[in-house]
DNA sequence: TCTCCCCGGTTTGGATACAAAATCACTCGA
DNA sequence: TCGAGTGATTTTGTATCCAAACCGGGGAGA
């Protein structure tokens, strides 16, 4: 639990956390703008601060920062997306086969205390739903033991909450916390091919909610675009 | 080749990058301190285009650094050290399954091409030699296509050549240059499970070089180090 | 002699100041 | 009406400054 995080200044890490957090949520959506003053301001701390935890941010892929262009939240094109389902689908297959070579009755302990959490907030809290759902998978990785592979997935889940945030429209995206169940049940039966291939195909698809429809995808041509609108003269 | 790197500064990447090429060579041993001022007056630049570096590096897993006290060279632990090596040999398992899916041709000829460099490096000039090692692996993650699969590889060879200075002694953990050109081969031939096998079994060659002996592993006790230095009174 | 405490020097944490770059708004000209 | 140019305003990049934390040494007391 205890992560390899922030040492580096005991005020810029309440910032980064915030900031980090809105992104996930939601609340700050890929472009958006996040200038150094204003934030500073909302915290009552210096630019100095802020810059730091910005710099943070940047390592990890959620924010972007061009040189006297000042950080906004990063803004990942749909090929980036795809590389970095793919990549989490690596991070999380070796999760699973780690875990299944475990003792299963620690971890599926801890598994089902967390998926309570996760039912109790279903049709209730939204916000808070997303979030547990991400951080099932981040207590997959802890329960590794692993420090880095929990670092890895922690990092990629959230850039896949910004993926969803880019691409998906509305929260048809959320994680069915049924399938986790049935992941857990793959855990404690310890069938680690069953588990994988759940895993599997739970991400592959979250993966397919968030980018099977990828209309609002800024990216594409000005042109293109305007096509779907224009009525067909020639014709 | 382009990385997500450090748009951040231009002033603040020269110092990143020479430390992290003096780290990654070793030059900057564990453990070793690196105080604000002084690296500042080496390269001419304020503590604030310093620290930005520092940050980076710490995110990285590179340098530690503790609240007040300041950055010094990272010393991973015996444990991390396993960690990281067991983390690489997963992300390079996945860069060897990819490759082999794709067309040889052009992989077998830029690592040919890399190779040869390492070759022609290879009794001449020992820093070059090692750096040249490091970057086939970079290469092979760079073949394919897959920018974040890139970085991860990048960053964690950097933290493998961190743990070579802290626990290896003198060069004997030198990747073998043979090895690389058995595992383009395989590559070559398009045999994946060979590929895979034989990258698998260059990694732990390296990991046992380097891990194998912790004599000088500073984290053991003062009094066990201090004991062997004891001339055996009660005998 | 050993231990503890106090003090000065050094280093870091963070805010601020100032210059350079970018952005915005407005005017002018076509 | 639109677009280019220009000055004002905002925002970033970096150096510097001050306060607080740490480190090392020397002296007082046991």
């Amino acid at each position: 639990m205890i992560k390899n995080m922030y040492k580096s200044s005991k005020r810029s890490f309440p910032v980064y956390d915030s900031l980090r957090q809105a992104i996930i949520e939601q609340a700050l959506k890929p472009g958006v703008k996040l200038p150094e003053d204003s934030i500073g301001e909302t915290f009552g701390v210096s630019r100095t601060i802020v810059r730091n935890a910005l710099v943070r941010l940047d390592a990890e892929g959620l924010v972007d920062i061009q040189p006297n262009r000042g950080a906004s939240v990063a803004e990942p094109t749909i090929e980036e997306a795809y590389d970095i389902f793919e990549m989490r689908q690596c991070l999380e297959r070796e999760v699973m086969q780690r875990l299944c070579r475990m003792d299963p009755k620690p971890i599926v302990k801890a598994l089902k205390a967390h998926l309570a959490e996760e039912r109790s907030a279903l049709g209730k809290d939204s916000t808070r739903s997303i979030r547990l759902a991400g951080e099932f998978h981040i207590l997959l990785a802890e329960l590794t033991g692993s420090q880095i592979l929990a670092n890895y997935v922690n990092e990629i889940v959230s850039r896949c909450s910004l993926i969803l945030a880019r691409f998906a429209q509305a929260h048809s995206a959320e994680c069915g916390v049924e399938e986790h169940a049935e992941i857990i049940s793959a855990i404690a039966e310890g069938d680690a091919e069953k588990a994988i291939g759940q895993m599997h195909s739970h991400l592959h698809g979250v993966q397919d909610r968030a980018l099977l429809n990828p209309d609002d995808d800024r990216a594409e041509n000005v042109a293109e675009i305007l096509s779907r609108y224009r009525t067909n003269e020639t014709d």
